[in-house]
DNA sequence: ATATAGTGTGTATTTTTTACACTAAGTAAT
DNA sequence: ATTACTTAGTGTAAAAAATACACACTATAT
């Protein structure tokens, strides 16, 4: 195919707001630059759009690329192009955010040669970033506290199995207020989603908490209709 | 400022989903190509972002360049990336919506040369549409079902003051359902964003209707706080 | 046996949503 | 001025949803 369309010097990438969940915290995957500009400084991990991907396959290249994982959820949420975000030329960049569960168990791959490292940091003591990247992280979490409301995100940063407090707890902790134990397990129940199973948790000191899945046959029956927490 | 970045041959635009409301109907406004591809095919409106242009600036640009208007709410809603959805080359497109009120008194202004004409044509008769518009529009459509519920765009559709009939109707067209007036009614008002004008509806052969205004100091003060339909 | 720590459950109250129909006001025609 | 016509404007009762709130149960550890 014969490229005749204008030619620009604009960079097209895409960043990624991988929102992590341990158990107890929520922390998100930050990269230290090895590179100009703002080497030694904190950024969100990303990279340049190839130019047979798609949009959505090249975020989950960029996630794999970075993580080892594969299979997660992941959507656009917002595209930044302000001409002087980066200082070496114009680069738009589309922001995507994806839910994971940290098991402690495997580790992250290592990162690819343009970051010294990665770590999990937790959000609530979140170092200075490069770019704009403060701002693309401060509106993917907005975005996932409208989300977590009506779509049904907050499994995704928990195990296949997990416990109502183990759910309870992940959308306080994203919505950033405490609920009500009992009306909260009333409508989580009554929304048809989850599959209580016949067994319990494990390793515990105390009383062992009924397992759930979610029920994805359940949920896909349910589209249209709106959830609302 | 030197480019030192990867070149890399794509290009960036901004496609514009314009919703009018005349009053009657919900209508989008498209051009008819002039050029190939898809030459005499409907179009969305869209163009090229320039070099130093931020992606709202750029949004109000084409905007203006194709209706003369200035200052309409606009906002990004999705990025379009498939490698072959431009058959001549890689087109990355960011998608705006805009709400305007069509007046039957101002005309729109002639659109720049790469169209033959511009039309609104009403939603419920939409011609086909060149590369993948449709799907564009499609979400588009999707997005401000969404927002209408949560946020005070109906007024961009309507004149600075309207009725509550009239507020009513564009909601029904959006939600594409039957509204209940009593309840309608009582709800848009306990949101206590309208001013109810010592103004009476002009012109019409029945009882004329009071006039209202949205007052976005009230709403600016309830931010934060969630509307919903 | 006992202490401990989290699990799991019900009800009464308030608030919100829904369904539903007639009178009032102005205009137009006679 | 009477009448016919068209839309404006209003209230209430019933149902559903959201909220506030406290204690007994169960598994484990000592």
């Amino acid at each position: 195919m014969e490229q005749i369309l204008p030619h620009l010097d604009s960079v097209f990438s895409i960043d990624c707001v991988l929102f992590g969940f341990d158990g107890k915290e929520l922390k998100i995957l930050l990269i230290e630059r090895n590179e100009e500009p703002f080497k030694d400084w904190w950024a969100l991990p990303g990279n340049i759009v190839g130019p047979d991907e798609s949009l959505d396959q090249s975020a989950s290249r960029i996630l794999y690329e970075l993580t080892g994982l594969r299979g997660i959820y992941m959507e656009q949420y917002y595209a930044f192009g302000d001409p002087h975000r980066h200082p070496q030329g114009r680069v738009i960049t589309l922001a995507y955010y994806a839910l994971i569960r940290l098991g402690g168990d495997k580790d992250l791959r290592p990162i690819s040669t343009y970051a010294k490292r990665a770590n999990w940091l937790p959000i609530t003591d979140l170092p200075k970033l490069a770019f704009d990247h403060q701002k693309i992280y401060d509106k993917g979490l907005e975005k996932i506290k409208r989300r977590i409301k009506h779509q049904p995100i907050a499994f995704e940063l928990l195990p296949e199995k997990f416990t109502l407090t183990q759910l309870q707890h992940v959308y306080e902790l994203v919505l950033g207020k405490k609920l009500d134990k009992r009306n909260f397990r009333k409508k989580i129940v009554s929304f048809g989603v989850l599959k209580e199973l016949d067994e319990k948790q494990k390793g515990v000191s105390y009383r062992a908490a009924t397992l759930y899945r979610f029920d994805k046959r359940k949920y896909a029956k349910l589209f249209g209709k709106e959830i609302s927490f």
